[in-house]
DNA sequence: GTCTATACAAGGATAGAC
DNA sequence: GTCTATCCTTGTATAGAC
């Protein structure tokens, strides 16, 4: 019961770490089995319908983690504008590259994945979409909650979600947080009712 | 000489647009080789280091193109705000997916590419930051035009940057060009003086 | 410049013993 | 639940004839 637990955890963690940092088809099936150190006899034991199942939780868990995140740095802050600023100055720090691993997996985007299945992979679409959508409904609470109306906290969450997305993509591919830093400063623009 | 440049050009073509739209990793030497109906054996003729150097090409290529929009985009109209709005629509316009193929190529990311390589392939790492860069000149010469202080400027490109590349992969994954959209309302915001 | 054939590794997936 | 062995496909890349 626990270990069947255990193998099935330690290779999912593995493969959500691995298909965020390296995307879906650059990530193998060998790989996963051998960094989780689990049994590879028990990868389709766990995971019947193989790699895509097996992505399909992983997207599923890193966007669990990632939406507690964000829902933690919006409640220990009123200021939503403040809040979603210390969000992102979270991830802008958690950023820094050492020898060209990031020191924190959850400082990648989901975009990855989202682009990389968007056209070919419907079941793995569905999910990224549902992650982006979970994260916008989060933003768009703490909007409402501080007197922003409806319409105005979706447009602003929309935009949002786009913001620290492409940030983040383009903080990967120039090796330095500046352009979360850059986001950070515009924000208060954004914010204005 | 023709016949030389013709399948040259045929193979960069193709590769170009399937790497744009599928991936780095989810895109065959072979797929290539047969959707661009030229000749199998040229392709390490023409390109002797093989898919990097492809790659490598189509990065270059497809950044060249979609910089050609954005300058022609940003001299159709004087003022900065609407210039950047119209070309974002453009984009949004051309993003209509018809049976999962996007109508145009050039509406997709620079930021799948991006990701994908970034951690794993310094020379296309390179190539990709350098395109985003690109962007970010233009925007930034048709901002210092129009009075913005140059450090305005190149904070407000650099997020215009991050807000198209994550309003495009955000596009992509929910099948609307919804997102889009809302950047280009949120747009006088940004750039506000 | 182009073509065929082929080498060689890695990918995902399955079968069957334990 | 796990392990080993194996299958089939696909991937990149090369050699050598034309």
């Amino acid at each position: 019961m626990t270990s069947k637990n255990q193998s099935r955890e330690r290779i999912l963690q593995t493969a959500t770490r691995l298909f965020h940092m390296n995307g879906y088809h650059a990530t193998g099936l060998n790989q996963i089995i051998k960094e989780s150190g689990a049994p590879k006899g028990s990868l389709y034991y766990h995971f019947p319908d193989g790699k895509e199942q097996l992505a399909s939780e992983a997207i599923e868990r890193f966007g669990a983690m990632v939406a507690a995140n964000i829902l933690e740095d919006t409640q220990n802050e009123v200021d939503p504008l403040k809040a979603f600023q210390a969000h992102i100055l979270k991830i802008a720090n958690k950023f820094a590259v050492v020898e060209n691993i990031p020191l924190c997996a959850d400082s990648l985007p989901i975009g990855l994945m989202a682009a990389e299945t968007a056209l070919v992979n419907e079941r793995l679409r569905l999910k990224c979409e549902a992650v982006f959508e979970r994260f916008e409904e989060i933003y768009i609470e703490k909007l409402v909650a501080s007197d922003y109306s409806k319409e105005q906290a979706r447009l602003i969450s929309s935009t949002l979600n786009a913001l620290i997305e492409g940030a983040v993509t383009l903080s990967l591919t120039k090796k330095s947080n500046q352009p979360l830093q850059d986001i950070v400063k515009m924000l208060p623009l954004l914010l204005q009712k």
